[in-house]
DNA sequence: TCAGGGGCTGCAACCGGTTGCATGAAACAT
DNA sequence: ATGTTTCATGCAACCGGTTGCAGCCCCTGA
């Protein structure tokens, strides 16, 4: 059995506070018996039980990270800054996937409740309601989604968006389609209405679609069928799926449509034509979620809602409009 | 603040411990009891607060799995396997990322020991002999190494290494480069003592080369000098890596060189051509790997090791090999 | 010489649960 | 009517720490 607090006390002949005391308050004890205390400690390969500890602080220094589905390359950057951010600020964070199911997500927030001092949320599936409710239970910071009363951090797609036609129009692209993703999708309504609001420019809009690399190969004929010569896809994988699919009916990106992903994944990279994407800053998200549940903690309820923008890194999937488009 | 047994206690006019047992040992409480407590728990929003419980439990009921890099494809089915079947078994995952720090990877073992009941270290970056000094304070099962003692699944790399070569040879290559991984990784070895042991091919070993696209790309040009018509990199990232360095040269795949990947990642499906791959029973290990950590706490110490077969998919980056070779 | 004060340590209650043992009542057997 | 089980519950110690309070020692200043 590992050393407790009660085998070094004995051992070195001080009372168990004294030992607490060494480790979570040094200054209130003398050098020497800290010295004494710390060899022991050493000695016997104790360590303060972290979970004992916070039943009396209240403060477990772990933080949960809650994510629908850690195989979506969107979040793998976002986990590894906030851990980092985390980790320089002395807590852990523990990673959790819901596998996109709400019931999971439910439980493995009420799981977490008392294992940590608060919960980051990434893009939750579960309803508004249902997390004002469980926020009784142990603090937030939602990502990518709006909840009121709770800290909140917002990726502005719509910005994104508009920086993804703007780059098409600039190149000349009139008739634009945009790909929107599943119907309940937040980020796709922003899209949306950022799209429609902007003039110089025919839209198409075409979906609801399947957020994977099938759903962009099940609307390729739509795509050629309406006539576009841009497309803004709902994100990279959707992207990828439709540019296959186009290369299957011989048209080719970008000579003859230019296809704009969102959320710039690794694999969009690796594809050919490499992808033209508007980058989601994920990992500056990451870090200001765990500031932003750190900042809670201290000065009682401030919800603060951050939006961080987002930014276009073109590639080869995009180009100048055909003269003739087909159609 | 939230509920705590006590409250429950107080509200229902029973004793604490009846309330611990209404949730612990139901059978041991009268129906009529149990009904009115379960109603008030239910009214208060009382939950049990696990980390107590496991203070004098000593079972927390969470697994802790540890990988070096959560952005690498190659682990989140592992994770998401691990994960839902852990959840079957009434124990829940936190997952947790180093970074590829080794230091790190200590620091978050030492962190993790007192909340989880045992952790799943996957490819570890630590050194034996610090895995096994830290085996003291917390079960583990260790996935893709080799430690003495604990409990191990390997995935046979070999085995998939002749599957890929005899699935080149049987296209009628004879001549095959291997491109090997970092110099020390006990995956490369395996793949090349594997390779080194097949007959009616002629091997060339190039490398060792960083595991990522970048690697690929870079080792292009000296695949092509070394008058092979088929290659099996190291993995996906390579592979990709390298098709995309023999296209700018003119080089065609699968037409002029067939390339085989190893673990089957997502983006070598998206790729152009689709990637042959030798795919990793990772799903399974992550299964198995939570069945052997709760075999351990039943039944002592049983050091198991399981090894795992991968299979080949073959898809469109190997194909007949070409009349007259280039070379 | 003595009051006052600071530094260090021990005491004991507490955090939120679990569990071995004792107790009491009801049910059963004789 | 008495002895024996069985069932349900209460009591209290315990898990591994933290922390407010009190006490002791020693130094300082008047």
């Amino acid at each position: 059995m590992a050393a407790t607090i009660r085998d070094v006390a004995r051992a070195s002949g001080v009372h168990v506070s004294t030992v607490s005391r060494t480790f979570s308050a040094p200054h209130l004890v003398n050098a020497e018996t800290r010295n004494r205390v710390l060899a022991v400690a050493e000695d016997l390969g104790y360590r303060p039980n972290r979970a004992a500890r916070a039943l009396t602080t209240g403060r477990t220094h772990n933080i949960g990270l809650i994510v629908a589905d850690i195989s979506n390359p969107f979040f793998p950057p976002l986990i590894k800054a906030a851990q980092a951010h985390a980790r320089a600020r002395d807590y852990h964070v523990f990673v959790a996937d819901t596998d996109e199911d709400p019931q999971v997500e439910e439980e493995l927030i009420q799981t977490l409740a008392k294992q940590v001092d608060g919960v980051l949320l990434c893009s939750p599936r579960l309803s508004n309601r249902v997390i004002e409710r469980l926020h009784a239970e142990v603090p937030f910071v939602v990502v990518n989604r709006r909840v009121k009363g709770m800290p909140t951090i917002l990726m502005d797609v719509g910005q994104g968006a508009r920086l993804a036609i703007e780059h098409l129009t600039g190149l000349g692209h009139r008739r634009i389609a945009l790909l929107s993703g599943p119907s309940g999708s937040w980020t796709s309504g922003e899209m949306r209405a950022a799209a429609a609001a902007m003039d110089g420019v025919e839209l198409v809009i075409l979906g609801p679609n399947a957020p994977t690399e099938r759903g962009g190969l099940a609307v390729a004929e739509e795509v050629i069928a309406s006539g576009v010569t841009g497309v803004l896809a709902y994100n990279d994988l959707v992207a990828i799926g439709l540019i296959e699919g186009l290369y299957e009916r011989g048209v080719r990106v970008p000579d003859d449509i230019s296809v704009v992903g969102v959320d710039d994944i690794v694999a969009g990279r690796l594809n050919r034509p490499k992808l033209t994407s508007v980058a989601m800053p994920t990992a500056a998200a990451g870090r200001m979620a765990v500031d932003l549940l750190l900042q809670s903690f201290d000065e009682g309820a401030t919800p603060t809602l951050a939006t961080l923008d987002t930014h276009l890194v073109v590639r080869e999937s995009t180009d100048r409009a055909a003269l003739f488009p087909r159609g």
